[in-house]
DNA sequence: GAGTGGTCTAGACCACCTT
DNA sequence: AGGTGGTCTAGACCACTCT
């Protein structure tokens, strides 16, 4: 880019404009942005001047395109918090906080650990795990996918306990008696894969949040390895030292 | 997006495509790819297209396009990571690694704190901080900015000591014998600001990592508060609990 | 069928860099 | 001067949604 001269560019400037008008509450949220074709005329520009300015509020957050139908306005001041400590997992979070939560089991199997498995929970090829993929949503809207890996030895017969999934961590603690801690995360902001995208319905170009946690075992083991993907326009994570 | 039926895009195929060529180490660190009109002709597309495919591998961190030259790719594996404890700062964390490291104030003034402030350092709008704009880099290449608010009343005449400035930390350790606690960090994902995007020297829709944090004075009282936008693409944040 | 966003073509002009 | 990426125009066809 580098505008040298301060000549604005065209579509900086809808973009720029379709902001504003958001901020001052002309579009709220869940409403409609005008169409494309409305604001090609309005603007005397071309559609796809109008398309990469509307992909810049896409990859800001402010709104979502949905085909067929228009862009809607998006929640997005206020992100949602989300308290990262050593013990804190996903319901207690929200319940705290009063929201409507619910997890799904999208996905699950058990096989050999890949290279980044073994060195995170300390086993070996010959070792087996359960790998979990896990949805998470507040209000009927996706938030967040995690993958979540454990030894099969320290939950042995894991699937008899995926019927009903409701929380992973109310089957550790009933099933198993294990509470895990957490012991280290990393974050990372970066982009969605087109999978993950789908399965937020998410844009393509939308950050998100990608947290690499090691849980321990009290006594110190590592018992599980978590990779969640938290859309970043709407949350924030909260770590207290 | 959402393709239902599998018939392969060809934007995506093209992006697909170089993504295994760079991977394969058919295009290495530092050099560039073809050239859009080079793609255009191998793969009898658009230059708009071609531009879909080379925009996603911009986006996801894998080429930095330079206007002019062509587009270079990143050294994007094995991202740079980033300690973060109560008490480590920028420059011990890259002192660790053997990391050559400079940082660079780009810009300070002193004003009345606005509300996001006054609440994080506990001050009332007649008060008066200094805010520093500090560039830090890896290899002379920008990894990221940070905003940085101290009230004036705990480094009273500040700006005497930021003609050489080399480490925050140095001048607070020198000169007010003030060592600050990490208290609290929020971390969020998000897009650059069109200014941050050109001191970075980032494409405007490669994701950052926003790091906004409170340290305290060993009291207890706030005493910095400070915003820290590093590029995401080249650098995890760990933490340990 | 009409309206919407998603993809793609075929051009144009510009600013920037290299030679 | 020629090559490169950045912006923009003027169309086309498609898939999806609403009615």
């Amino acid at each position: 880019m580098k505008r040298t001269r301060e000549e604005t560019l065209r579509h900086l400037e809808i973009a720029d404009y379709l902001i504003r008008k958001i901020c001052e509450g002309h579009y709220t949220v869940n409403q409609k942005i005008p169409s494309e074709n409305d604001l090609c005329s309005q603007f005397n520009v071309n559609r796809n001047t109008v398309r990469q300015a509307v992909g810049r509020l896409t990859n800001l957050g402010w709104i979502t395109p949905v085909h067929g139908k228009g862009c809607f306005v998006n929640q997005i001041p206020d992100p949602i918090v989300y308290v990262l400590s050593s013990k804190t997992r996903f319901s207690e979070n929200m319940k705290k906080q009063g929201l409507e939560h619910s997890s799904q089991l999208i996905h699950w199997d058990k096989g050999r650990p890949d290279k980044e498995e073994q060195r995170n929970l300390g086993l070996n090829e010959t070792d087996l795990v359960y790998r979990l993929e896990i949805l998470r949503s507040i209000d009927q809207k996706p938030i967040s996918i995690t993958t979540t890996v454990m030894p099969e030895q320290d939950v042995p017969l894991f699937e008899r306990h995926l019927n009903q999934f409701q929380s992973l961590y109310q089957i550790l603690i009933e099933h198993y008696q294990l509470q895990p801690i957490r012991s280290k995360s990393f974050f990372q902001a970066s982009l969605p894969s087109l999978k993950d995208a789908e399965i937020l319905e998410l844009p393509e170009n939308v950050p998100i949040l990608t947290i690499e946690s090691v849980m321990n075992h009290p006594s110190g083991l590592p018992l599980e390895y978590s990779i969640a993907r938290v859309r970043g326009d709407m949350h924030k994570c909260l770590v207290e030292f």
